[in-house]
DNA sequence: ATAATTGCTCCCCTTGCAGGAGAGTCAACG
DNA sequence: CGTTGACTCTCCTGCAAGGGGAGCAATTAT
C-alpha cells in the first residue's frame, strides 16, 4: 500500500492527475481511510494505471478509457472498431494540420516577397440563394455601372424584395480574365421567385461547400492584384477552382464616395486538389 | 450598419463567436446602442473579421491574433518569427500525431493476431538514482533468489536506507537473451552513498529521458512473452533500444505467495530511431 | 516538542466557444 | 394599436485534463 505521493512517483504522473482520476472514477485507490481521507494505492492500481496511460498515449479520452475499462466495453470487436475510428480521426487531424502548414508556408513566401499588406484568404461556405439575374456582355468595366440602375428599375417593377443580408454579386462566365467584351451575370439575392422578363431572370444558385474568399478594399481598378493573390493562395494550398468566380459587392459608389473605401469580396468555389 | 445576426451570416460565423470576440476585445462592433445593448457592425469590422479568420485558419490563438492586430505587434520581422514558430509547433504536432498512428497500428495488429491480453507499453522517464549494486554471473534464473538475502544482509550492515518509493531492479549486461551464465547487476535505490565492499558497490545511475515500460504480471517463467511484446512495440513505433534493460520488482515472493500475483516492470531505455 | 513535509478539500483558471434561461427589442401583420 | 414571432441582450454552466494555490489536517523527522 502506497500513499499517493509515492505511487505518483512510481509512474511519473502527478498527484493532481491521480486525484482527478479518482474523482471521475477512472482509478479509485485500493483503500481510503475514512478519518483522514488519505488515499492508499497498491499494485493492482499500478497495473490499471499502466493500462490507462497506454490508452491515453494512443489518444483515447478519459471517458473513452473509462468505458473500455468498465468491463462492459471490453469486446474485442468493439476495440477493433474503436481503434479504427481513432485512426481515422488522427489521420484527418494530420491532414488538417498539414493544411495549416501550407497556409503558413504561403504567408512566409508572401512576407519574403515584401508583399507587406497581409491578404487573408479564408475558406467558408456560400449559402443557396434565389437570385434575380441579368446576363449580358459588356464592352469594358466602365460600362458596368450602367447596368445596376437598369436592374434596380426592373426589380422594383416586379416588387421583389432583396434578401437580408444583401448579397449582390457578379458571376464571370468567361473562363479567363478579359478586359473587353466580358460575359457577366449580375445577381441580386431575393426572397422569392418573380416572373422572368426579357432582361431579368430568376434562378436558384446552389450552395457552395468550400469557397476561397478574399476581401478587396479599394477601387475596382486594383482588383487584379487581389485576384492574383487569391489564385496564388489556391495553388499554394492544394485547392483547385471548381466553379465560377463571384464578386460580392459590400461597399461601393452607392454608399461611399471615396473609392478607397469600397469593399468587394472575391469568392471562388474550390475543391481539394487530388 | 448590420445587426449581429446579419453580420454573422455574411461571414458564416456564429453570433456566439461575434459576442465572444467583442468580449475579449478582438472585434468590437462599430457601434453599440446604450439603451438596448444591441451591437451594430459595419464594413470595417467585416475586413477585420476576415483577417481574424485567416489568422485563425493558420492556427494562431485568439490572444495571439489580438496581439498582432493591436498594431504594436505588426512588425514584419516579428510576423516572420511568429510564423516560423507556429510552423515548428505544427510540425511537432504532426510528428506527435503520427506517433499515435503507429501506436494504433500496433494495437490493431495485436488484435488481429488474437493476442487478446492487451499489453500496454507506455513511455516515461526514469529518475536519477543512487543505488547499491551487486554484479555477478548466475548459472540460471533459479539462482536468482539466493542473491537477495545476501544483498539485504550487506546493506543492513552498512545501515544504508532504501529510497522511497522502493526501486529495486536488475540490469542485464548481456546484450542478448541468455538462459545460462547471465551477467546481472542487482540494484537497490538508496538515499545516499555508502562505502563499497567487495560485493556491494554504490553508484549513481543516470536518469533516462525516455524508457518504454511494460508491466508483467505473473511468475518470471513467462516474462519472455512480455519481452517479446515490448520489443515488437519498440520496433513498431519507431524507437530503438539505447540502454540496458531493467526489471523493476514490485510484487514478488517477499509479499505475495501466489506467483500469479507477482508484478514486474520491464523498463527499456529507448530513443527515436533516425 | 517542534518543524517540515505530505496529504486533504475547495475553488478558480486554462481554449474557444456552445447551449440554455429569462428578459428585453424590433419589425411586420391584422 | 396590440400582438406575435423573430432577434437580441446578459448571465450562467459546461467541455478536457488537469494546474495553481489557499487553508487546514496528518504524518514524519529532527
Amino acid at each position: 500500500m502506497y500513499k499517493i505521493g509515492v505511487f505518483s512517483q512510481m509512474n511519473k504522473v502527478t498527484v493532481k492527475t491521480l486525484r482527478h482520476y479518482d474523482e471521475i472514477g477512472l482509478l479509485k485507490p485500493a483503500y481510503v481511510e475514512q478519518s483522514t481521507g488519505y488515499r492508499y494505492y497498491c499494485a493492482d492500481q499500478l497495473q490499471r494505471l499502466h493500462t490507462i496511460l497506454g490508452l491515453k498515449q494512443i489518444g483515447f479520452s478519459l471517458p473513452e478509457i473509462s468505458y473500455w475499462l468498465s468491463s462492459e466495453g471490453m469486446g474485442e470487436e468493439q476495440m477493433r472498431r474503436a481503434l479504427a475510428d481513432k485512426k481515422a480521426q488522427v489521420t484527418a487531424f494530420i491532414a488538417e494540420e498539414q493544411g495549416k502548414l501550407r497556409l503558413i508556408e504561403h504567408q512566409l513566401q508572401r512576407l519574403n516577397k515584401e508583399v507587406s499588406s497581409m491578404a487573408h484568404v479564408i475558406v467558408k461556405a456560400l449559402p443557396e440563394v434565389i437570385v434575380a439575374s441579368m446576363r449580358t456582355t459588356i464592352k469594358d468595366s466602365s460600362a458596368y455601372f450602367a447596368i445596376f440602375p437598369e436592374m434596380g428599375a426592373s426589380m422594383e417593377k416586379q416588387n421583389v424584395k432583396c434578401a437580408v443580408p444583401a448579397y449582390c454579386f457578379t458571376l464571370y462566365h468567361d473562363g479567363e480574365y478579359k478586359e473587353q467584351d466580358i460575359d457577366v451575370e449580375i445577381c441580386e439575392a431575393v426572397t422569392e421567385f418573380g416572373t422572368d422578363t426579357d432582361t431579368l431572370t430568376f434562378k436558384r444558385i446552389d450552395a457552395v461547400d468550400t469557397a476561397a474568399c478574399l476581401l478587396h478594399k479599394g477601387p475596382y481598378t486594383t482588383i487584379g492584384r487581389s485576384y492574383a493573390d487569391i489564385m496564388k493562395w489556391i495553388a499554394d494550398n492544394g485547392y483547385e477552382i471548381c466553379g465560377l468566380p463571384r464578386e460580392s459587392y459590400i461597399d461601393g459608389i452607392w454608399n461611399k464616395s471615396d473609392p478607397e473605401e469600397w469593399l468587394t469580396e472575391i469568392q471562388l468555389p474550390v475543391a481539394a486538389r487530388r
